[in-house]
DNA sequence: TTATAAAATTAGAATTAATCTAAATTGAAA
DNA sequence: TTTCAATTTAGATTAATTCTAATTTTATAA
């Protein structure tokens, strides 16, 4: 609770209750949740909370770089706490939107001479290991 | 014209008129065009012309694996002709949405044992050279 | 403390990409 | 021609996100 406080300063955002219960969240769920998905949940312990909140919340967050959104989804965004350097793997069977170990930072690319780049993403989509052993084949 | 019937052919899809325009469309257009953009340019030389059958007609064409869609986006799906082995480079100041080389299927990753991989993306965000040129610092 | 201004939050309306639906059209057999 | 499946269609529906304008909270000054 404390660290969260001190992060949101450190980046100059004012911690007030309901960024910190924001940023708590993520920090605390690793799953890549979406904006509705902490409302609903942070709804509970804070009734007045409100979903253009969350969302203005998040932008906030993106901006400053302390959570990391992902459009590996066609339609709707999911956010992640953790942005080191990581990959993301999306099962299409079951869903579930799993990290994975991958050296973006190094990755040689050619033909983007004289861009700036602020960010980097690499998603792979299939079908993970649990539907695939669920398959009776 | 003919090439793209014969690919359409290949692929187990009858090559009715629209999906014959649509393929095309992205063949010759290689600026990842949304649907909106398909529709409203087809639509001028074809009134009849649905944008359901766009949806559905591109749902397709992923499917067979003959196009690939992009969610580097926020909001809607861009599609590519191009199904070879490359990144996309997003400009968050213009919008451009450019290619760039980059050995995707030699990329290094761990934590994905036993995963079927069908899809590899490398998303990069940021500003492009014109974008900065323009720039008076 | 009290007054004032700025910042944060709110509910609900508006927007819009994508999906769904049920009817109409087309095209290939029989 | 008749029949049936595939394709296409317009428009309704859904749902994530953005917008708006009012309200509440917080900070600052007198
Ligand atoms: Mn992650
Ligand atoms: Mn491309
Ligand atoms: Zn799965
Ligand atoms: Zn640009």
């Amino acid at each position: 609770m404390n660290e969260i406080i001190i992060e949101l300063t450190k980046n100059n955002i004012k911690p007030s209750i309901h960024r910190i219960k924001i940023l708590e969240y993520l920090r605390d769920n690793r799953t890549h949740p979406t904006v509705d998905e902490i409302y609903l949940n942070l709804k509970e312990g804070c009734p007045t909370l409100s979903r253009a909140t969350v969302y203005n919340t998040l932008s906030l967050f993106v901006q400053s770089g302390i959570v990391r959104p992902l459009t590996i989804e066609d339609r709707e965004i999911r956010y992640d706490y953790n942005t080191e350097d990581h990959g993301h793997f999306k099962c299409e069977q079951c869903g579930f939107l799993s990290d994975f170990e991958v050296n973006v930072a190094q990755l040689k690319y050619e033909g983007l001479e004289h861009h700036e780049i602020t960010n980097k993403d690499v998603y792979f989509r299939g079908v993970c290991n649990k539907c695939l052993g669920n398959k009776k084949s």
